[in-house]
DNA sequence: CGCGCTGTTGAAATATTTCAATAACTGTGG
DNA sequence: CCACAGTTATTGAAATATTTCAACAGCGCG
């Protein structure tokens, strides 16, 4: 285990303008005053990470708050029985961390980079007291929050009331809406997105394709027809 | 349509004293100084609502915060088929809405009253304007926002890996951890926790029943062994 | 080259829903 | 106080979706 203190040496690569720039577009960082983006930019140090490897594990102590600086990161739940479950994808400019930060939980969740990935981390004390300073901060974690339940409540809805086949033509067109087309996501990962297991993404994957809404080959799916999913009265997910 | 301020006679027959008691322990409001408990009891005002009452509907606007003061209230989330999921039931202290008085958001979630209901109601300009001079409110409303997810997470998984039966176990362990025993939930109240139709939950009651783990007829059922719902790894949900 | 991962499909096993019919109980109004 | 309407519980049988287990093909990479 390498803290995460081991790599200041990145710490200089990135410059204060630089961090700045990605706290102003960052989710959760919306309408702070141009002071208050650089001192938490001043805060911020850089860590890459390769894909593939843990960022968090479930059960850890939070000592920072991550954001996404470039690449992909997955944030799953795991079961016991090692069925997983992806809630979260997040590019640039999203955080992977909300709660931990503010309340140092110790959650269930843990975090992967599914590419070569960069992070802005901040100490959580430091954030925590920038946050006191700056409470919109509170009020935007809370409506990332609120929509974090909603978007569950209704998958829970949808594992209920919704074949597999919808659930993951649900899952594509959300994955179409926020990474365009080509998605590329293995059926194991789409499977972890839609609930299910491999085979029977790949069942109902075949199914799409056989109606001509998507082309698909190893490790990458097209979406041919977004309006027809569109159409098919699929709300938005939220990942 | 009735609005809330015409029930301002009810304002003056419960007590300051007896609203800053209730705001001291509930959910969300710990670790307040005094004088903040006597502030918020002051802009709240309370409201009856008869068992079967809606308090507040789908894509409602919000107008204001409500904190339970006596009786039960099912927040639920409704999908266009009719089906509904409870996810949150709320007894004396716990509030009913964290996320919209804050931000505004439309949500599409449900609020009922189970048995006759007195709610403490806080317009939300008020509500806000005090959370940010104690902003502790912020901080307890993000963990029990983050304890939301996980659960709801959690039951997503459930719905993939666990046997309706497993699934009501659980609800029904963790309705007794809760309100005790006997629970008095009709099948159909038991079906919206655990996520599946009346019928199957019949079932699994029956099942229980026939395996001496619970006693059930019409509208309550008894949990005859706790220890052993426990003991069959059922971690306790969150309601 | 061969090991491992991803994709693909088949067939059996299984859990759950759906539809239907009936029974039991509650409360209300005549 | 009884009848009736409305809700709740119960069970059966058929229909269905999905999982599970298994086998195999293709691809890439050390």
């Amino acid at each position: 285990m390498n803290s995460v203190a081991e790599t200041m040496a990145t710490k200089d690569t990135i410059g204060l303008q630089e961090k700045a720039a990605l706290f102003e577009n960052a989710r959760g960082f919306e309408d702070l005053p141009t002071h208050a983006l650089h001192e938490i930019a001043g805060l911020a140090f850089a860590k890459k990470f390769t894909k593939g490897e843990i960022i968090f594990s479930p059960n850890e102590p939070c000592l920072y708050f991550y954001l996404v600086m470039s690449g992909l990161v997955k944030v799953s739940i795991y079961a016991s029985s090692g069925f997983s479950l992806t809630y979260l994808l997040a590019e640039e400019g999203e955080p992977l961390n909300l709660v931990s930060p503010f309340t140092g939980a110790l959650r269930s969740t843990s975090a992967e980079a599914m590419k070569e990935v960069l992070l802005l981390c901040v100490k959580t004390d430091g954030f925590m007291s920038f946050a006191f300073k700056h409470p919109s901060i509170f009020i935007n974690t809370i409506s990332i929050l609120g929509k974090a339940v909603d978007s569950a409540n209704l998958r829970i809805i949808d594992m209920v009331e919704k074949r597999v086949e919808q659930r993951l033509a649900r899952v594509l067109y959300t994955l179409y809406d926020k990474f365009g087309s080509p998605i590329k996501f293995t059926s194991a990962e789409l499977a972890a997105l839609t609930g299910t297991t491999t085979e029977s993404t790949l069942r109902a994957l075949g199914n799409l394709r056989r109606k001509g809404l998507v082309r698909s080959n190893r490790g990458q799916t097209h979406i041919v027809e977004p309006s027809v999913l569109t159409k098919q009265k699929i709300e938005t997910l939220w990942f």
